[in-house]
RNA sequence: GUGGGUGUAGCUCAGUUGGCAGAGCGACGGACCGUGGCUCCGUAGGUCGAGGGUUCGAGCCCCUCUACCCACCCCA
């Protein structure tokens, strides 16, 4: 018998029922922003997310799932290196939902010389080979927007305002969230202050730890948030992306805040707040729940240079992630549940064999009219076809006996109320729907 | 990749020094024979994660494997 991958999980039940009710919020709300859904292929090749990522994070280094096809893989085994393969043979399944959307953009013009803005959403399953453990999963749910060709920070404050409102809607209580806010910089600035940080690590080299010496190479702004106490202390003497910002950038950001303070969303400002993927610049931001111990609950920023990174012609980006899993963990330690009421229903229960073919008619009609309607499969006692239907929580049982179907009528019972009535069977649907409504 | 913890009924878990496999909840049936929730009574349900070892005897001790959980790294 085959066994589930570690790390994957079976949606159903509640659970499913949580994730389309994350869907269902997040498009009535995306929609009045102006967003539409897109889907992009959970399998890409491998160079769409290295342009995108960045080669040096994580994610792209060590956590993609390479795919490859039957005879391909016996290749590569005889052969023993993927240097001979084409751009197109070497594949990855989706680590995040950027690239993709962006690659898709490109792909398809989506924003035209001179072209209007463009805002997608998605709501997508992602996989990252890593070892899972609270709130962290191989195969995890994201829902996520990208807006392209709005260079306005106008922009930003929206999304970052469009986020908190979906959080309230899921159900969090907003004074429990910590939005945190900070700009990275662009192509002007960031590279001259990436290399201050780099030398400042490297002059510190003596009393910092062995990851932050080798982040000073590969992503020297890591080391800001390293889980290594005394290096978070030496790091807090090191130069801050706010001083070091060109001024496009700081007046950039200056007006995000203005924004959001107008709007009346409060945030912390967070000179350290570096997010992990490199096509990020200035604006980028973070949502923690206080106490819910399963890290980031979304974060996004904008990425100016990705369009082109992806082959595109210089396009403004700015986007945001929410991940699924995070969120139903994270709302379940707050005492709320995501999950929708289980549906009610109508129950049919009839009396015996020979009341079960006008059992059969009325769940049929019942169906027809678009009612959810549930019978009993099993020839079980009336007794404990009520029981079934109070479990699933039916708020009419229609009973057929063996009078009612001499007799051409069907007793409606309500179940909150226990008051039963005998309608004339062909007026079956029209009496439940008004017990319904 | 590294480290720690756990695995016993559908679920949550007890199980003493190695001595007949347990409870609560749930499921099912009945009391109420054509009516649910409450109460009471009863019934069913087990490869004790898998394999090997020690022993008269292993859920318990030893070894190997495996799955899951948690933590590091990184991230949603």
């Amino acid at each position: 018998m085959g066994q589930r991958i570690q790390g994957t999980e079976d949606l159903y039940g509640g659970y499913m029922r949580a994730w389309q009710h994350m869907q269902d919020v997040a498009r009535d709300l995306f929609g009045a922003y102006g967003f539409d859904m897109i889907e992009t292929p959970a399998i890409e090749q491998v160079d769409t997310f290295v342009h995108g990522i960045g080669e040096s994070t994580d994610v792209v280094r060590k956590e993609m799932f390479r795919v490859f096809s039957g005879a391909l893989m016996d290749r590569l085994l005889e052969s023993g290196s993927e240097s001979g393969l084409k751009a197109k043979q070497r594949m990855a399944m989706r680590p995040e939902g950027t690239a993709g959307v962006v690659r898709a953009a490109v792909e398809g013009n989506f924003v035209p010389q001179g072209g209007a803005p463009v805002k997608l959403w998605y709501a997508e399953p992602m996989f990252r080979g890593e070892r899972p453990q609270k709130g962290r999963l191989r195969q995890f749910h994201q829902v996520g927007v990208e807006w392209l060709g709005a260079p306005d920070p106008a922009a930003d404050a929206e999304c970052i305002i469009m986020l908190m409102e979906f959080y309230k809607r899921l159900g969090f209580d907003p004074s429990k969230l910590k939005l945190s806010i900070n700009s990275m910089g662009d192509a002007n600035c960031r590279p001259a202050y990436r290399d201050k940080v780099r030398q400042f690590i490297l002059d510190h080299a003596d009393e910092m730890c062995e990851d932050c010496i080798e982040r000073a190479e590969i992503n020297p702004l890591r080391s800001f948030d390293c889980k290594n106490d005394h290096c978070r202390e030496v790091m807090k003497a090191a130069p801050l992306v706010t001083d070091n910002l060109c001024d496009d950038c700081r007046d950039h950001y200056a007006k995000v805040k203005q924004y959001l303070d107008a709007a009346g969303v409060s945030y912390v400002e967070d000179p350290t707040l570096v997010r992990g993927l490199d096509y990020y610049t200035r604006t980028v931001f973070e949502v923690e729940v206080e106490g819910a111990g399963v890290g980031a609950i979304g974060g996004g920023g904008r990425y100016d240079g990705l369009m082109e990174l992806e082959g595109g012609k210089p396009t403004p980006g700015i986007g945001f992630a929410v991940g699924f899993e995070r969120i139903a963990l994270a709302l379940a330690s707050q005492g709320v549940s995501l999950e929708g009421a289980e549906p009610s229903c109508v129950y049919v229960a009839c009396t015996g064999a020979d009341e079960r073919s006008a059992a059969f008619d009325a769940t049929l009609a019942l169906r027809r009219a678009g009612i959810r309607t549930e019978a009993d499969y099993q020839g079980r006692s009336l007794k404990s076809q009520f029981k079934q239907a109070d479990k699933l929580h039916a708020r009419v049982c229609v009973v057929l006996g063996s009078d009612e179907v001499a007799a051409g009528v069907a007793t409606l019972r309500d179940m909150s109320t226990h008051e039963q009535v005998q309608v004339p069977i062909g007026e079956l649907v029209e009496r439940v729907q008004a017990l319904l409504a």
